[in-house]
DNA sequence: AACGGTTGTGCAAACGTTTGTTGTTGATAA
DNA sequence: TTATCAACAACAAACGTTTGCACAACCGTT
């Protein structure tokens, strides 16, 4: 079945299609008969503009892109979830690219956006990315880009993310109250990771700046749940266990649930915890854990707001912005 | 900056757009010198294919749509994770739409998607769904649809499910081999959905079928997590309290659970569980529930794989394909 | 010398819109 | 009456590609 066209309408009513465009997008002057008569013909015969023809006139797409490493169960849900909430309402569409955390797809990805002529690219970064090179043709074509979650250290481009500082800081704080002077540790996620960097900066910064002791080989890194699960199950082996444990992301606070599980701990009792978290995973916990809350929803939600400034050509006052991350007890 | 087209390399090599064009598709009939030439001038001036162009006038949009009631966090991710995987390796492009559970804004989605002409549709139907009149448009236009896990009864379309019956016997006749002769309960997602239905009768009907002796206030609804909490905590404090107990969903498990922990619940020793899960939730949980998997992954797959046998023009054989539901213990 | 067959390239139309310009009305004011 | 101005609608070009067709140049056969 051939879709209806503008044209077919024109010849169906002996006017010209340029008229016909006129009526349907409700230009002053086309009289207000014909334009009755057009919509009502255009309806009847089930007239659907078509949008690549659209596009292809206007220059652009009414579309903008998610790129994200993958689609895990913690974060990645909630942003695609705020991000299309605020696509729809501003009548764009959305596409979704994965990167599967390897750079050589991040830059394919970005390739596909420019090609279709996205308007604007949301992105968060790959474990591997080191630089971001391959988004400066993008500047050229005028898309507009925004960097959240996972980005890179560098002053050029727009970027929503978490305080990781602010956050660390506030935690570890709690955490240290909760306990003076017992034996603490952190685990963090994988060490490529600009925020595992930042994180670890100002947890150590900050049981400096309380002069609280702490041992180096207390600090584990662990790049995934089973990975936690393990380094957990170490700390706890070893002769001082840990008393206080910070957790860097949802990812280590599921395996060291497990392990805790599995070890039969009782938490609080024998080691308090404090975690950077969605919020989703301590509310399915057997034991109560403190966290501060990085909320995918909220990066998402601002990310697609600032993203949207940009495409319609407000200035963004601050290049780099952050979310509110509460403490949830 | 403006974008390099096929026309700028044209006019630059001064020869004409379709031999450029010819050149760039590695068409047979341009001289392999010629060739060479376009295609590193073409490199070197950064061209790109204007997509909206090629789908213009190929009058295809190389772009499927993936309409989802809610991107929650279970099952959609592993849905969308699936779906993205295959349609990056077709070389084919993903839109992502959310119902919001709202029968308006899933027509909304529907016409968006027949609107840019994408080539297929995935779609999971809402709650308020009743029936699939919205649909009938793009068969006309050709677009091909495969209905997944939520879905309605007819015979037209194509689907990938769960084998509801199966499943849910499955997991029935496990949990009743637990303990014989117990007390059974049974707790199910929202009343409205026929996924909900299926499953409830295939409940009943193995109990009768086991001679099993239940009770129909033992069996409850709950349409999300909190209800199911609620529903678990009252069959708790009734005179008979369930020792055996089917949960239907994770949205129903993770309710049940919360409870568990609150009212301090031994399980398998007070009360046995078998669910119906994707498998994550049961992975984190302090206590073990053997469940038939249900998986988001495998039915994304299944039903993206469908789809583009149908876009590539291949006939499926049976309309209504199901995946493959294991007991993991 | 005429023919047929490759090989390589150009020409022009088409996909469905939008939009600047032009042209035709009819009405109003001078 | 003529000039002025809306109001309305048509015309044509353009967006960047692809593709059927034509055609020229060359080759080797008869």
């Amino acid at each position: 079945m051939k879709r209806v066209t503008i044209k077919d309408i024109a010849k169906y009513l002996n006017i010209n299609p340029s008229t016909v465009s006129r009526a349907l997008r409700n230009h002053s002057d086309v009289s207000s008969q014909l334009k009755e008569q057009v919509t009502q013909l255009a309806n009847k015969l089930g007239y659907k503009p078509n949008y690549a023809a659209i596009n292809l006139r206007k220059g652009k797409s009414n579309t903008i892109g998610l790129i994200i490493p993958e689609i895990s169960t913690y974060f990645a849900p909630s942003v695609i979830r705020a991000v299309e909430d605020i696509t729809h309402d501003m009548g764009y569409n959305l596409l979704i690219l994965q990167s599967n955390d390897s750079v050589e797809r991040e830059i394919q990805n970005v390739e596909i956006c420019a090609q279709l002529g996205v308007e604007g690219i949301l992105i968060s970064l790959t474990k591997e990315s080191t630089d971001l090179e391959h988004f400066s043709e993008l500047a050229h074509l005028d898309t507009k880009i925004v960097f959240f979650d996972k980005t890179l250290h560098e002053e050029y481009w727009n970027k929503v993310t978490i305080p990781d500082k602010k956050a660390t800081t506030d935690a570890v704080v709690y955490l240290t109250r909760m306990g003076k002077g017992k034996k603490i540790a952190g685990i963090f996620g994988d060490e490529r990771l600009s925020i595992t960097q930042d994180r670890l900066a100002a947890y150590k910064d900050t049981l400096a700046e309380l002069k609280f002791k702490y041992q180096e080989n207390k600090i584990q890194f662990a790049s995934n749940a089973l990975a936690a699960e393990q380094s957990f199950m170490r700390l706890w082996k070893s002769d001082s266990k840990p008393q206080l444990l910070f957790i860097m992301s949802d990812e280590i606070l599921e395996g060291v649930s497990k392990a805790i599980y599995k070890l039969k701990i009782n938490v609080p009792d024998e080691i308090k915890i404090v975690a950077l978290s969605d919020g989703y995973l301590p509310s399915i916990l057997s034991f109560k854990v403190p966290y501060i809350q990085t909320s995918g929803f909220s990066i998402g939600l601002k990310a697609a707001q600032t993203l949207f400034d940009l495409i319609k050509g407000k200035t963004i006052e601050h290049k780099k912005q952050y979310i509110d991350t509460p403490l949830v007890k």
